[in-house]
RNA sequence: CUGCUCGUAGCUCAACUGGAUAGAGCACCAGCCUUCUAAGCUGGGGGUUACAGGUUCGAUUCCUGUCGGGCAGGCCA
């Protein structure tokens, strides 16, 4: 349709100007209804050039359109805008298209069946998921999903830090609890985990506790100073939690990546001589730095320190050039804000690889911090003192369904406040149930008609008149272009802030008109528009991982 | 101090990436169930889009500055 329109548009504008190559036509959806259902300010744009009145040209553009059957009204507006109205007939035909497609309906092959992987959670395999993980856990999996529509082939991926400095607190952690310490204790690690959660790990690991976490398994020695089989114990121990937690939330990995396995199969090492033998590196003070300033940091960063280690971002370097290895030309990688400076340190390592990535490569979604408010105050998210809201208990307070549609609702660029006791007290106002309930109303009406769903897809369409269907079937046009536009911004909550317009469509309109009427023609044309209706928000709740129940 | 980011109704958030009278939900007021699910609908009040400039036919959106919140700025991860 949008395509159609453009066409005429240009075809118009060429008998007005020579070059068209260098004009972009944008067709847009005016908020108002008075507005017609396309408008474009191309003579707006031409009114420079042309040295003309824009609705002068608005006016010889309206003059030049070819005839067709898809407009039935132009008008110029404003001050220059062509408001385009579109026939019964064309608007009705979406509910015939929707039928055809079914479950189909607003995929497209944009992707061209590439690989793109997405990285995200990678939490470190310290603590329970929090609720900060939980948004990049609902935003992640539901561009995975946006680019699964787009056609493109997804693997999704989660990279655990199990080796650094971190895990090994975590490990002098556990080992306290082992030896009866608590936090107050003289000897307890000053800098330690004071969460519960430890003292779980220290009594599972005294039991000669055997734990299974995706490809390994791992059974405590029960042996008190035994460090090494503590930390293996503490880290299956975790993964095998935050496995329970992913499960819960109903997200699913295809591929766990290891940092330690960077480091046992040579890979840090052999990046590390990549680098220096690319010449971006240097020695100082005992020390290996990368030239990163070379590529856009506004200092060097050093790779080995004095006393040997790499730091953080070495590794980093190393598991992403794994991923381009894997042959992957597109990675998105989802993570909190908090990460943003490794982006130009990763990219820059990259670059100084000299294997031909891309400057802007990965991609990187950052979502901002999660707020956590309880009893009008703020929950400070803290591992150490042991602080926090897990996701789990986030999931059973408010369900799967409310917690993904509430963390991927948002634009991940603002900050969120969760505040839990609206969450919970609130449960029925939640938006999602606004969306659902307009899918559960739809499937209780067709049951109680009682006839093949299916034979509606060759119903006639045409009762299909007043401005509440009118409405309806406009919005429902609309469905395809949000899944393209929501990928292309790598933003999921488009498709939530969609579905939010498309149910509120769905209720005026149950309000305002009787569906199961005795004329059978003008019912099986309304059962026909709302069963298409059912269809897309089937469509678009499953992009966010919502369910649609079909009672309430 | 420097960089990134955000600032929209009392609160939580949108605004099709520069469009027309800035929209929803909570909360408040007034209506709508002898008729398909009232977890709904209809109407009303509530705004100098933090502030000041600039760019242009047109700015919540782009640029500059100021103020305010968040996050970063380790040979920590």
């Amino acid at each position: 349709m949008k395509q159609t329109i453009t066409a005429l548009i240009l075809q118009a504008v060429k008998s007005l100007v020579e070059d068209t190559s260098s004009l972009n036509i944008i067709l847009e959806r005016p908020k108002s209804a008075d507005h017609g259902d396309f408008a474009t300010n191309i003579a707006m744009q031409l009114a420079k050039p042309l040295k003309q009145n824009p609705r002068a040209i608005a006016q010889q553009i309206i003059d030049g359109l070819p005839a067709n059957t898809v407009i039935s009204k132009v008008d110029i507006a404003g001050a220059g805008f062509i408001n385009f109205f579109v026939s019964a007939d064309s608007k009705q035909a979406i509910v015939h298209e929707i039928f055809k497609s079914g479950a189909a309906f607003g995929r497209n092959q944009a992707g061209q069946a590439e690989k793109v992987q997405v990285e995200f959670v990678s939490a470190n395999p310290t603590g329970p998921l929090h609720v900060g993980h939980g948004r990049g856990a609902a935003v992640g999996d539901c561009l995975c999903r946006l680019l699964d529509a787009n056609g493109w082939q997804v693997t999704r991926e989660f990279y655990y830090n199990d080796a650094g400095a971190q895990i090994d607190n975590l490990t002098k952690s556990v080992l306290a609890r082992v030896q009866g310490l608590s936090p107050d204790d003289a000897g307890f690690p000053e800098d330690g985990y004071r969460g519960d959660y430890i003292v779980d790990i220290a009594e599972a690991y005294l039991a000669k506790a055997t734990i299974t976490a995706d490809d390994m398994q791992v059974t405590a020695s029960g042996d008190v100073s035994d460090t090494d089989s503590i930390r293996k114990f503490a880290v299956a121990y975790l993964r095998h939690e935050q496995d329970l937690d992913l499960q819960a939330f109903q997200i699913k990995f295809d591929v766990f990546s290891l940092e330690s396995a960077l480091y046992s199969e040579g890979k840090v090492e052999n990046t590390v001589q990549s680098l220096i033998a690319s010449g971006h590196t240097y020695e100082l003070d005992d020390a290996l730095w990368l030239r990163t300033t070379a590529f856009g940091d506004d200092k060097d960063r050093v790779m080995r320190k004095k006393e040997g280690g790499f730091t953080y971002f070495v590794p980093d370097v190393a598991y992403h050039r794994e991923k381009w290895n894997r042959g992957f030309k597109r990675v998105i990688n989802e993570q909190g804000a908090d990460h943003h400076s490794t982006i130009t340190r990763v990219r820059a390592g990259l670059q100084a690889l000299d294997v031909g990535i891309p400057q802007g490569w990965p991609e990187y979604v950052l979502h901002q911090m999660v707020t956590v408010m309880r009893g009008g105050e703020e929950v400070k998210l803290s591992k150490r003192a042991g602080s926090y809201v897990t996701l789990r208990d986030l999931i059973e307070e408010v369900g799967c369904d409310a917690t993904r549609y509430f963390l991927a609702a948002r634009s991940p660029d603002s900050q969120l406040v969760f505040d839990i006791d609206l969450a919970r007290a609130q449960t029925n106002d939640n938006p999602v149930y606004y969306i659902q309930y307009a899918h559960a109303r739809i499937c209780s009406v067709l049951t109680q008609w009682n006839g093949d769903v299916t034979s509606l897809a060759t119903a006639d369409l045409s009762p299909l008149q007043s401005a509440t269907e009118t409405a309806l079937m406009q919005a429902l046009g609309q469905y395809p272009e949000v899944v393209s536009s929501a990928c292309q911004a790598l933003a999921p909550h488009m498709i939530a802030n969609y579905l939010k317009e498309l149910a509120s469509a769905l209720h005026s309109y149950y309000n305002d008109t009787k569906f199961l009427v005795d004329e059978s023609q003008v019912k099986l044309a309304r059962l026909a528009l709302i069963t298409a209706t059912r269809t897309v928000l089937r469509n678009g709740l499953s992009l966010l991982g919502v369910s649609a129940p079909e009672k309430m």
